[in-house]
RNA sequence: GGGUGCUUAGCUCAGUGGUAGAGCGCCGCCCUUACAAGGCGGAUGUCGUAGGUUCAAAUCCUACAGCACCCA
């Protein structure tokens, strides 16, 4: 007999198993395996700045509870693991570092900076691998990857020089977003529209008044222009008018863009810094004048205001437009404003030549892709924000101005020839022969390697076992928000490179919300800290609720008091455990006496078949991605049927029965406990190896790559015994009611009768119901010597005589009550079976079924009925 | 402006045509030798509003309201 501490204490647990499973190399694949079945999820890779956050404690624990299910089922399984290079955030950290010691990145030079941030790396990109260790994620860690690895680097250079070689790549002058403080380009992804009140300033353009939003750019204008159909401004198409401030002539044109109900229908044209107005500035062949600097000031084009930050001259033009009477009004406007995604700067359209990548040819076969069912969303919506995002794709710009991250594989001569675009650095321009050639000193984004992961993860360029076995990937797992950054762009570069799409399954998973339904952020301090609620209340219980809550299309609202009652269900995983250990070890020798089982009880036959139902219930959910099923089914099996009915159950053969029958009850317990672990083990990694340890000596052996348990069929005799137990369970609880609801003391011994025609179903049972109902006699069929309580059963009647101890007024309160449900519910189905369009449209079983129901509570009816005469007569 | 999703018990949420469910909370009774982080019993809902389809609607359709998010 094993004695174990009352209360589950999971910290020490957690610790060590996760290390043991580590060291035994259990996450790694089995490359050698020749069969087919392999399943295979690529992480997505957190950025090396980060430490873990809800969203990716959901994240992963959904991945996990995929790869260790598969991995149980034997397929041979890889969850690749790695981080991200995240080229501006972790820019970002070094140089404040470098700032707090009075640095900048120029002090340093490129090349001591970038060796400053790989120091960071080592030291500190740790620790997000680390925390997902803690919470239990399966990963191949033996194979961590990096964006910025060798090998992942060398497949970045070689997708660019054949996308540049394929023309999907080039480089181009155009308008981008420009983060001022980053100093950096942004693609459009990268820029977050928010809505913030401002002001519409109307200006006089000679005779015309100009309505704007953004009055300083006014230095850049180089036309008006109206709508050619309105016929207020006809007339001025072609003319000039003077720019106030600048006293610059600019020509008024028509063009349809302009919006004729917007301010006075008269826009001006900036094209150097508006993107619409670029577009307009192109058919009208305009002159670009821009007039920012990188760090976002007025240059040397703003004329007075040059060096005004674009808040203080803004301020100062509307003075001075005000002061020379140019102001004809101000009035409050709301409007959307770009900020950079990675420190929230207002970013600035600007004019810039940059690296493109042409993304039309790539989205056409990524949308076919989807479209035929090579890949699915799910829940499938989301295919629709993919084809809307995919349909409507505009070129990204792919260079940034930054030096953490992939150096852009081009080089210049000094005679300005065209770059050169080249896997290994040139010797000398095929053009000219120069050898003077310098490298394009900016990065790619980040996400261009992050567009490869799939593949470059598993060692492409190079064809490696991997890369054979394991893509396309089983599944993505990951939150709605970046579909567009991420997943779109893994789908378009997958095609286009592999040939076949870099996954088959797209999971896009709830976003954690604060208990107010905020989004989380740092800002806004309403962050839920995961690794304190692990610290609180167990991993175990974080996961479990996390996965409980993973409802498709819904998002999570996390509540504190759900991961509270989860670690209850934790500590009654270990107390049933604890219990089974010392009713039922005794019995047990080693593993070979209960992985084989074949039960003669009703009692063992019931519960094998109801962990068959949850084995099925809980398999479904997975592989459906409904983890809140998965996750109730196996809840509700384990505490309610196991717990609350077949333990106690099994107290009684314990205590009073064969030796033979307390042997299969013993092998029965431990059968379905264990498999009941192994059903958990996804969801509840830690807990579930510590006990399954404990039953038997498992020979070194870890639940990890135990098998996953498999559901029997249902023979006609196991039928039976769910009816049995079915009518047990029902006697039971209807004698507890009468009990508790007609003031019968437990001390109280009382005694019940049963009425029926169906003997056998009884027969066997007294001592179980004698034991949960706390009744000291069961008798079958006997006439009845004195009045007594009464309660419908499905096959007979149920009385317990009065015997002095039922309060006979609450008795008569607890009829009445149910008599009340159960006329209501008569009059309703007579009602129905009654109604001719009913009894002619609905399907016959349906009928059947509710004239079973009307029998039933009629039945009910009349035995309540009978209490209350009994009750009288006393 | 275009789009998506949500609105069900006090709270957090399941529930895609047949008499509304779970967890937490609440009200009783129990320290019954696995578990008081527990056991047993109980109460609780015009399923956002208004129409429509149907024999039958939380569920399908339409409109509206509120909330959240995405895109421009």
């Amino acid at each position: 007999m094993k004695e174990l501490p009352k209360v589950y204490e999971p910290h020490a647990v957690e610790d060590r198993w996760i290390q043991h499973w580590i060291d035994r190399n259990y996450f790694a694949p089995d490359l050698s395996d020749q069969s087919d079945r392999s399943y295979s999820i690529v992480i997505p890779p957190p950025n090396v700045t980060g430490s873990l956050h809800m969203g990716h404690a959901l994240n992963n624990t959904l991945q996990d509870i995929l790869v260790r299910y598969h991995r149980m089922k034997g397929d041979s399984t890889l969850w690749v693991v790695g981080t991200d290079h995240a080229g501006i955030a972790t820019q970002n950290v070094v140089e404040k570092q470098l700032a707090a010691e009075g640095k900048s990145r120029f002090d340093l030079g490129r090349e001591k900076f970038v060796e400053r941030v790989w120091k960071w790396r080592s030291e500190s990109g740790g620790t997000i691998i680390n925390q997902l260790k803690r919470l239990g994620a399966s990963c191949d860690y033996a194979n961590e990857r990096f964006t910025m690895d060798e090998g992942l680097s060398k497949a970045v250079r070689k997708v660019f020089v054949q996308l540049h070689r394929e023309g999907l790549i080039y480089r181009g002058l155009r308008l981008i977003n420009w983060c001022p403080r980053c100093h950096t380009a942004l693609s459009d992804l990268e820029v977050e529209h928010e809505e913030q009140k401002g002001h519409l300033w109307h200006v006089k353009y000679g005779g015309l008044i100009v309505a704007t939003t953004r009055p300083e750019t006014m230095l850049g204008d180089t036309a008006v222009a109206v709508h050619p159909d309105d016929e207020r401004y006809k007339n001025w198409i072609g003319k000039k008018v003077l720019l106030p401030l600048v006293n610059r002539e600019i020509p008024v044109i028509a063009d349809e863009y302009v919006d004729r109900t917007f301010g006075s229908g008269v826009v001006k044209i900036t094209p150097a810094h508006d993107f619409n107005d670029f577009e307009i500035g192109n058919r009208h062949n305009l002159e670009r004048i821009n007039i920012l600097t990188e760090d976002g000031k007025i240059n040397a084009n703003g004329g007075p205001y040059a060096g005004m930050t674009i808040h203080s001259a803004r301020k100062k033009v509307v003075e001075d437009l005000e002061a020379l009477g140019f102001l004809e009004k101000v009035e409050p406007h709301t409007h959307a404003v770009g900020h950079c995604y990675r420190c929230k700067t207002v970013v600035e359209p600007y004019l810039s030549p940059q690296w493109y990548v042409k993304t039309k040819p790539l989205a056409e076969p990524a949308i076919k892709a989807v479209k035929d069912g090579k890949t699915k969303f799910i829940p499938e919506h989301w295919a629709k924000t993919y084809f809307n995002w995919m349909e409507n794709i505009q070129d990204w710009c792919i260079s940034r101005q930054i030096w953490w991250g992939h150096q852009i594989p081009a080089w210049y001569c000094d005679k300005k020839c065209d770059p050169v675009v080249s896997e290994t650095p040139p010797t000398k321009c095929p053009s000219c022969g120069s050898a003077e050639l310098t490298q394009d000193p900016d990065v790619l984004d980040t996400w261009f390697s992050s567009a490869l992961w799939p593949f470059s993860t598993l060692g492409w360029p190079n064809q490696t076992p991997e890369l054979k076995k394991f893509y396309p990937t089983s599944a993505l797992v990951t939150a709605f928000d970046i579909i567009f950054f991420w997943v779109a762009r893994m789908m378009m570069m997958g095609i286009h490179f592999m040939k076949e799409v870099p996954f088959r399954d797209v999971h896009i998973h709830a976003i954690v919300r604060d208990p107010l339904g905020q989004k989380m952020s740092k800002s806004k301090g309403n962050v839920v800290d995961p690794l304190i609620m692990m610290k609180k209340y167990g991993t175990d219980a974080f996961r479990f609720t996390l996965a409980a809550f993973a409802a498709q299309g819904r998002d999570i609202k996390l509540d504190e008091a759900r991961i509270e009652g989860y670690r209850n269900f934790c500590n009654k995983i270990w107390n049933a455990s604890r219990f089974a250990l010392m009713s039922a070890s005794p019995f047990i020798k080693s593993e070979e006496d209960f992985r084989e089982i074949d039960p003669q009880l009703p009692l063992n036959r019931w519960i094998l078949s109801e962990l068959w139902e949850a084995i099925r219930k809980t398999e479904n959910g997975i592989r459906n991605y409904e983890f809140n099923k998965a996750a109730q089914a196996v809840y509700s099996f384990f505490w309610y049927f196991f717990c609350d009915w077949y333990l106690e159950f099994s107290k009684t053969v314990f205590s009073d029965s064969t030796e033979e029958q307390k042997k299969e009850t013993a092998r029965t317990t431990y059968h379905v406990l264990d498999s009941a672990l192994r059903l958990l083990h996804p969801f509840i990694p830690f807990l579930t190896e510590e006990i399954w340890q404990m039953l038997a000596d498992r020979k070194g052996k870890s639940i990890v790559v135990s098998e996953y348990p498999k559901a029997g069929k249902e023979s006609p005799e196991y039928h039976q015994a769910r009816l049995e137990f079915e009518r047990l369970i029902e006697v039971v609880a209807a004698i507890r009611n009468i009990r508790q609801e007609s003031g019968v003391p437990l001390s109280a011994e009382i005694g019940i009768v049963i009425q029926t025609d169906q003997f056998d179903l009884y027969e066997g049972i007294h001592q179980k119901i004698m034991k949960l109902a706390k009744v000291s006699k069961v008798d079958l069929n006997l006439s009845l010597g004195e009045p007594a309580a009464v309660a419908h059963l499905s096959n007979g009647k149920l009385y317990i005589p009065f015997q002095g101890l039922i309060d006979l007024q609450k008795e008569e309160e607890r009829l009445k009550k149910k008599l009340q449900r159960t006329v209501k519910d008569i009059d309703q189905l007579k009602a129905r079976l009654e109604d001719p369009k009913f009894m002619e449209h609905a399907e016959s079983g349906l009928i059947a079924e509710k004239r079973a129901d009307l029998k039933n509570t009629a039945a009910q009816k009349e035995i309540l009925e009978t209490g209350l005469k009994l009750l009288k007569s006393k």
